[in-house]
DNA sequence: AGCACGCCGACT
DNA sequence: GTCGGCGTGCTC
């Protein structure tokens, strides 16, 4: 019996198991996720490792291996918990266990103090000189070096003398002992909540409100742990349920994370939890640096704090006693990891709750086409919330067919109708949104008379034009100056064909000169806070008008908006992807849903060039259920999730033909196991986008009824890989269920 | 990451 | 020949 180590998750070269015999007195003792203690290297300096898992044999000299010395002095039991789930995620995702590892345990750089090394100089310039001339004349090179860069700089960064100066760290350990340099660490800590005042809280629950927790509590009470979804349209008041929730969750000396997608990480939504929780509260963002993070983790840890609001990773806080997993805004694609493993947030957390006796609570107004499905097999218990909390009315919502328009020369890309409505607002000093669904739409460049489109060289994907005149790849970052004629046909007619923000700005500016006209999108977005910006300009009301892409339509109240355009509401629509439907639903319901928050009654505009769709026509009737019914027959026919499984199985190499020619052995390979036929594969083929960065793409898909059955698959074809070396240089993931299909 | 091994230039 | 600096490769 031998045990599986990982040694430590911080350093790319020991990324691999290393294994070590186990001592009687350990034999009982030892538990997967434990922390021991191992000698290590040459030197055997005592190194902490994680055991990960046991093997009958080893395949390494036996000779060589060693004994594992004790179990690490504070192996906690936290520790042991997230190993489990990084197991699960292993198994359950595909890659490896030191990928799961590092996506579930806080990366502890405290120690090493790897967050930021610099090397200062302790000597005067004089000295410094002095000492140069030393080295020089002794020819010791890497010193006089790192001599000569300091008196130029006083401090370097480590990263930079390492890899730039090309010295070793021996160097820079003698020249420490000779005190002419330090290698020091800064480390950064502080609280990034500053002591917020908690409020008492007077809150009267509407009667769904009520019902919703009670029907939750009940349950908690009397030991059920589960997942719940409330299906609560916009302003229904889902927050003041998940606080009150987790209010009682933590007055039986528990704790709770809240999952927000990033872009609804605003400073309203953290404000509502501080003022019921006070500092016992932490907030997770990208802004954190990495120290930041592992500080937050480790409050979490020692009990310090309560409650967690972060985005998908926040899910790994380790907390000792967890009691629920809130999943705010369910539906949102951000909840899938893009890395490997390819994790979702929503089982995840489910997998969580049922390792540490936790609850789940997800909420949505649209909910994900997996979660109702599962709340209709009566896996999940639903909780619904039908009304608006202060009950107000839906928006009234008119569908225009663009096609009509143009018959009736409107050539515009403004309605009559929408034309006409905005007119009204303005006059009545009433705010307007206008969503411009842009999905897979930038400015592409293309010749009109010959159809030639201007590509990446190294990527399979077209260069949008920028305003600095140039032509830029958004995978890899190439540019180009702008042509003025076509390389194809000499024609002068190349141009961009751009429906985006900015040509709405313009616009409106000429159809409307007397309006005060915002726009957010991702140009105007990238100066720091640029987005709370805009939105607290708008809120302020400080412009008549707010254009934007998907990021407005998200989470934010403004009162006075009484009108929102969908200005293409169908673009989302086309993209070759299973989920393109649920995504064109979701966006028009929550954009209509922005109308009419406050007092006034709220309309709203969907222009389109497919008015009959169901995904449209139900989006417009504000109808969940029917959307439902129509899309969960769609995928039940094509064999698509949630009611089939998929595995895609991504292949990606340099080598064109050594990517055609393994992907066609791990297909063959796939059918061969496959013995019951229960399992379709599909492809080889090229995904939407075949090439990126010089780096070609192929994708085969495996869809099964059972999950089980292509966790399987994915075990024996992760096996095969291992084995035949023809696959040693071509990277291959796994994506189940995958978020888009092309 | 840390440690020892061994190469290579410099000096006795 | 020997000494010591410095890059390199291995760690169960």
């Amino acid at each position: 019996m031998y045990a599986n180590i990982i040694v430590d998750i911080t350093h790319e070269k020991l990324d691999k198991i290393f294994q070590y015999s186990i001592p009687p007195e350990l034999e009982e003792v030892l538990q997967v996720g434990m922390e021991v203690v191992i000698p290590f290297g040459r030197g055997n300096r005592e190194t902490k490792g994680y055991l990960v898992g046991f093997a009958q044999k080893c395949d390494y000299d036996p000779s060589k291996i060693k004994p594992i010395l004790h179990v690490a002095e504070k192996s906690v039991a936290m520790e042991a918990k997230m190993v489990a789930l990084a197991a699960w995620m292993k198994e359950y995702y595909g890659g490896t266990m030191i990928q799961s590892l590092k996506t579930v345990l806080p990366i502890k750089k405290q120690e090493n103090a790897k967050v930021k090394r610099r090397v200062r100089l302790l000597l005067g310039e004089a000295e410094g000189k002095a000492k140069l001339d030393f080295y020089l004349q002794k020819n010791q090179r890497a010193r006089a070096r790192l001599l000569a860069a300091l008196l130029d700089d006083g401090s370097l960064e480590y990263e930079l003398v390492t890899k730039k100066l090309n010295i070793s760290l021996p160097v820079i350990r003698a020249l420490e002992e000779q005190g002419v340099l330090v290698l020091e660490s800064e480390q950064v800590y502080r609280n990034p909540v500053q002591g917020q005042q908690k409020e008492a809280r007077t809150l009267i629950h509407t009667e769904e409100q009520s019902g919703a927790i009670d029907l939750f509590w009940k349950d908690y009470q009397a030991g059920i742990r589960g997942t719940y979804l409330i299906h609560g349209v916009t302003g229904s008041g889902k927050t003041e349920v998940y606080i009150e929730m987790i209010a009682r969750v933590i007055a039986q000396g528990r704790q709770a994370i809240v999952l927000i997608p990033e872009i609804a990480l605003t400073y309203q939504t953290v404000m509502r939890f501080y003022k019921c929780f006070g500092d016992r509260v932490s907030i997770m963002n990208s802004r954190l640096s990495q120290g930041e993070r592992y500080d937050q983790m480790m409050r979490a840890k020692d009990g310090k704090i309560d409650v967690m609001i972060g985005p998908r990773s926040a899910l790994f806080t380790p907390f000792p006693n967890l009691g629920l997993i809130v999943i705010d805004e369910e539906h949102e694609t951000t909840y899938k990891s893009e890395q490997v493993p390819r994790y979702h947030a929503r089982e995840t957390a489910e997998a969580r709750g049922r390792m540490e006796d936790a609850s789940v609570l997800l909420g949505s107004a649209t909910p994900s086409l997996e979660a109702s499905y599962r709340a209709r097999s009566g896996e999940y218990t639903l909780l619904p919330m039908k009304n608006r909390a202060q009950m107000q009315e839906l928006a009234t919502v008119y569908t225009v067919d663009l096609r009509e328009e143009l018959q009736e020369g409107n050539r515009s890309i403004i309605s009559r109708k929408l034309h006409e409505l905005i007119e009204d607002r303005l006059q009545k000093k009433e705010q307007i949104m206008l969503f411009i669904n842009r999905r897979g739409y930038a400015g592409f460049i293309s010749c009109r008379s010959c159809g030639y489109v201007v590509k990446c060289p190294h990527c399979d994907v077209s260069l949008s034009s920028h305003r600095n005149g140039k032509l830029v790849c958004h995978y890899c970052g190439y540019e180009q100056p702008k042509m003025k004629t076509c390389p194809e046909c000499g024609s002068v007619h190349i141009g961009e064909f751009r429906a985006g923000t900015q040509q709405i700005e313009d616009l409106l500016k000429k159809e409307f000169p007397a309006a005060r006209v915002l726009r957010m999108d991702m140009d105007t977005t990238k100066e720091k806070d640029g987005h709370e910006k805009i939105l607290s300009a708008f809120a302020n009301e400080e412009a008549d008008i707010l254009i934007g892409t998907q990021m407005i339509v998200k989470g934010h109240d403004f009162p006075n908006v009484t009108l929102v355009g969908a200005l293409a509401a169908d673009m989302s629509l086309y993209s070759d992807d299973y989920r393109a439907g649920e995504r064109t639903f979701q966006l028009l319901t929550q954009a209509v849903g922005r109308a009419g928050r406050g007092q006034k009654h709220g309309e709203a505009v969907i222009q389109t060039y497919s008015p009959e769709h169901y995904a449209i026509t139900c989006a417009a009737k504000q109808d969940y259920e029917s959307f439902y019914e129509e899309e969960i027959a769609y995928r039940d026919l094509m064999g698509y999730p949630p009611v089939h499984n998929l595995l895609a199985v991504l292949l990606a190499c340099e080598n064109e033909q050594l990517l055609e020619t393994a992907a066609k052995y791990l297909k063959e390979y796939a059918a061969r196991i496959n013995r019951n036929e229960t399992m379709r594969i599909i492809g080889p083929a090229s995904p939407g986008v075949g090439k990126i960065n010089d780096v070609y793409r192929k994708v085969i898909y495996l869809k099964d009824e059972k999950y089980d059955t292509l966790i399987e698959m994915k075990n024996k074809l992760e096996q095969y890989i291992e084995i035949n070396s023809g696959f040693n240089k071509v990277r291959i993931q796994f994506d189940f269920n995958p978020m888009n299909v092309f």
